[in-house]
DNA sequence: CTCGTTATGACAGCAACTGACATCACCGTA
DNA sequence: TACGGTGATGTCAGTTGCTGTCATAACGAG
């Protein structure tokens, strides 16, 4: 079948997720990552943009799951319902796709670097503004639209630093809603 | 007085601003910007830890003016109202620092370059997470506190984005005010 | 004047990233 | 079956951000 070696973007990004658990990601070289990989560094740049991103590659499927579900939510639901919609959907195909262990793993060396943590937020940012054209899209006027876009991503991410906590059992949906449910008497 | 000439930090960012704006940022190397500040590459990173850093040189008092603005809300405040006032704190004194043309030339640099949006997200996340953390101190629980943080860097992230569209009069505070404003019938 | 401190310079070096070109494995086709 | 095309990979040289180390210059205190 395969010319070489197959899915070798996808031996890159085991390589890149152990060696970055074993070192940490600012002692693990590109050029190291290949080589477990059974590549070399130049083939590494022509998968990935950098070598942050190696740790990043679903985030376009994760956009898509949100702007898909602001896309589908019934048409008579509001704003923020589309929105937590969207969260949700998001929330368990990321769960189970990888499921919660690995979005720890993921997250300790994200957490661990700055740059790393800079990605991520840039990440959900482009996911805002997705989400915002959405809402556009449905009529929702500015700065409605981007406001209800920032609020359910700091819900998303609120919740999702709680779901890796240890000891959480409550699900990401469930963690979702009470993130957005703290926010009503705020507002009030 | 000095001992060599005054103010290399400065210089260094003055440097930095007007070859960003000449050049563009990724054109720009650091030992251009230290050739015209009069210093070497050596000394930049003295200054600034890296390229990027040179544009967040007053991200420190940035972030105090949120926190000391939720610190000195009045007791009776809500937490919305202790951040809405930090936000409009910090609004007045960037307006008074530099002024809108300044962070307009600025805002044009960070635009256009995906690392500076990286950094400058980060900054804001830094000043959610130092809000939160004052709100706590208020006796406000999470995680009421983190999301209305991260309510208010939203509306402050959208009002400021109006605030230097071209044509836009009004000023940042009163954006803030419509920003949130649009919050809360979409709660409702 | 001397000594200690502090900012800077000079230099070597690593690692991330890029461009240019060669090479290799396969596939279709004559 | 030989041939040529195509896409993924390898090789190599080069730039730049960034760091460690040591030397040097400017100042203040005594």
């Amino acid at each position: 079948m395969g010319r070489w070696e197959p899915n070798a973007e996808g031996r890159l990004a085991q390589a890149a997720m152990e060696l970055f658990s074993e070192h940490g990601y600012e002692q693990t070289t590109v050029a190291e990552i290949a080589e477990r990989a059974g590549l070399t560094e130049r083939t590494f740049f022509r998968h990935y943009t950098d070598k942050r991103e190696v740790l990043f590659a679903g985030s376009v499927h994760f956009r898509e799951n949100f702007v898909v579900g602001v896309e589908q939510a019934p048409e008579s639901s509001t704003a923020l319902q589309a929105v937590t919609a969207a969260a949700k959907r998001a929330a368990t195909a990321l769960d189970e796709r990888r499921g919660r262990e690995f979005a720890r793993a993921r997250r300790a060396i994200i957490v661990a670097n700055a740059e790393l943590r800079e990605r991520e937020l840039i990440k959900l940012a482009d996911v805002s503004v997705a989400m915002a054209q959405a809402l556009r899209a449905r009529g929702v006027d500015e700065p409605d639209a981007s406001m209800t876009a920032e609020l359910g991503m700091a819900a998303f991410r609120v919740a999702f630093d709680r779901w890796l906590a240890a000891g959480e059992r409550r699900t990401l949906p469930e963690l979702i809603d009470e993130a957005l449910a703290s926010v009503a008497p705020v507002v009030a």
